[in-house]
DNA sequence: TCTGGGGTCCTAGGACCC
DNA sequence: TCTGGGGTCCTAGGACCC
């Protein structure tokens, strides 16, 4: 059996831990550049009836009328949150997938001889009184079913958070309870050819014939339909793969016509996928950049366009990726159009010690690379960006994203911590 | 005027190589 | 009238997840 444990309105629930005063009331999450709405808590949404993804500018009204709170995301905050949520789970299983920043699967196989709903509730207990975040719990054969489980255990009435599908009886009740975009792994286009076919409830979908499910929505929908029968077919990982590929992509606070602003940003966001690559001891053989206009604009002309380039030698360092992302990124520049955003990704993603020179081109000295480590260590002191490359120059305010509501950093800085009693 | 960011997996076609 | 087979690399797009 697996276990699905899964964070309710984790972002507002995060922010709503160091704000009593908003216990009860409607809470909302901003994106980055508070541009659209990304969380939204219980009250939040029986109120209004919020859509998730609605841009902000468009549904303020509603906001202010109900007396919402919003907050800028301050993932942060909600990053060393999970990772308490994450080492209290590891108390409960020695197997542990961390699969999103509020959800991970608990192997718990072996575990026979526990009553499985009353371990259920101490898990969601315990995260409670320790982190003040409410959890649900799903226990089921794979993880589709747990899934599932989970979410029952959050939309039906009675559960009370945890539901263990732990007979045959219940996998078929959940199957014929399920509207088929409910099933994990299925989303909007797949609903949207599978109610063109007359399937609308999962029970419907375990019944067509695989070789249909297999040629129209491939391997991956075969797999869910073999989880929903029962047969696990995705694999557990307790030990995160290291990633395939380190991106960054984030909208300008303003629109930006100019290449050295563009350039300034690009060169800032190398640096921090370069630090990721390093942190996981890696080095990428591609850099790929791109940059878009606003394409929601009906107004600006539109244009958008990315170039990959292969690095002579497969690196870490900051300053070659920069060098190389520079040189793509003029290549595909084009003035007269207002860009929104540029976006670099690292691919073919290798282990540092597998980086092979050649002939005529060494790899980097021992001395290189001990800058480098004392770089990423000034900056682990001192703070994000302490010390950076020239390239990205001193006028980040004209590009960088807007955050007006973000709350303090409540766990991780010291002049930020909550402060209780009566102020002066 | 304002519309997110970071990922994974799969498929397919074109260019190119031998 | 007839026009190979096996492979890599790159790009692009579609689907999904949180």
């Amino acid at each position: 059996m697996i276990a699905m444990v899964d964070c309710n309105s984790f972002y507002a629930s995060c922010e709503q831990v160091f704000r009593p005063d908003l216990w009860g009331k409607p809470v909302v999450v901003l994106s980055n550049n508070d541009g659209c709405v990304i969380a939204a808590n219980k009250e939040a949404k029986q109120l209004t009836h919020i859509p998730m993804f609605e841009a902000v500018y468009k549904i303020k009204h509603i906001l202010e009328k109900n007396k919402v709170t919003f907050f800028s995301s301050n993932y942060t905050l909600y990053g060393e949150m999970s990772q308490r949520v994450m080492n209290i789970l590891g108390t409960f299983s020695p197997n542990v997938e961390v699969y999103s920043i509020d959800e991970a699967f608990l192997d718990v196989d072996g575990m026979a001889h526990l009553d499985l709903r009353a371990y259920g509730f101490r898990i969601k207990e315990k995260i409670f009184r320790y982190t003040g975040l409410p959890v649900g719990v799903g226990i089921a054969p794979t993880k589709v079913l747990a899934k599932l489980a989970n979410r029952l255990a959050k939309k039906q009435e009675g559960h009370d958070q945890v539901y263990i599908m732990d007979t045959e009886e219940k996998r078929l009740a959940a199957l014929q309870w399920a509207k088929i975009g409910d099933i994990w792994g299925i989303g909007r286009n797949h609903v949207r050819r599978l109610n063109a076919i007359g399937i609308y409830k999962a029970i419907d979908f375990v019944k067509l014939p695989l070789a249909w499910v297999r040629k129209e929505m491939t391997v991956v929908g075969e797999r869910l339909w073999r989880e929903l029968r029962g047969e696990p077919c995705l694999e557990f990982t307790t030990v995160p793969k290291p990633k395939k590929a380190i991106g960054t992509a984030k909208s300008f606070g303003q629109k930006l016509p100019d290449l050295e602003r563009i350039e300034e940003a690009c060169a800032y966001y190398i640096s921090e996928v370069a630090e990721v690559l390093r942190a996981q001891k890696s080095c990428a053989t591609y850099v790929q950049v791109f940059i878009v206009t606003n394409y929601h604009s009906k107004v600006d002309k539109q244009y958008s366009k990315s170039k990959t380039v292969k690095m002579p030698i497969p690196t870490n360092d900051t300053f070659a990726l920069i060098s190389e992302a520079r040189k793509a990124l003029h290549h595909i520049y084009k003035p007269g159009y207002r860009y929104k955003k540029v976006g670099v990704n690292l691919t073919g993603i290798i282990p540092q010690e597998y980086v092979q020179g050649n002939l005529f081109q060494q790899l980097p000295e021992t001395s290189k690379k001990e800058l480098i480590r004392t770089f990423d260590r000034l900056n682990i002191k001192f703070g994000k960006s302490s010390v950076a490359s020239g390239m990205i120059g001193t006028r980040i305010e004209e590009w960088e994203l807007i955050k007006r509501e973000r709350s303090p950093r409540y766990t991780t800085q010291w002049r930020e911590l909550l402060k209780i009693g009566r102020s002066g």
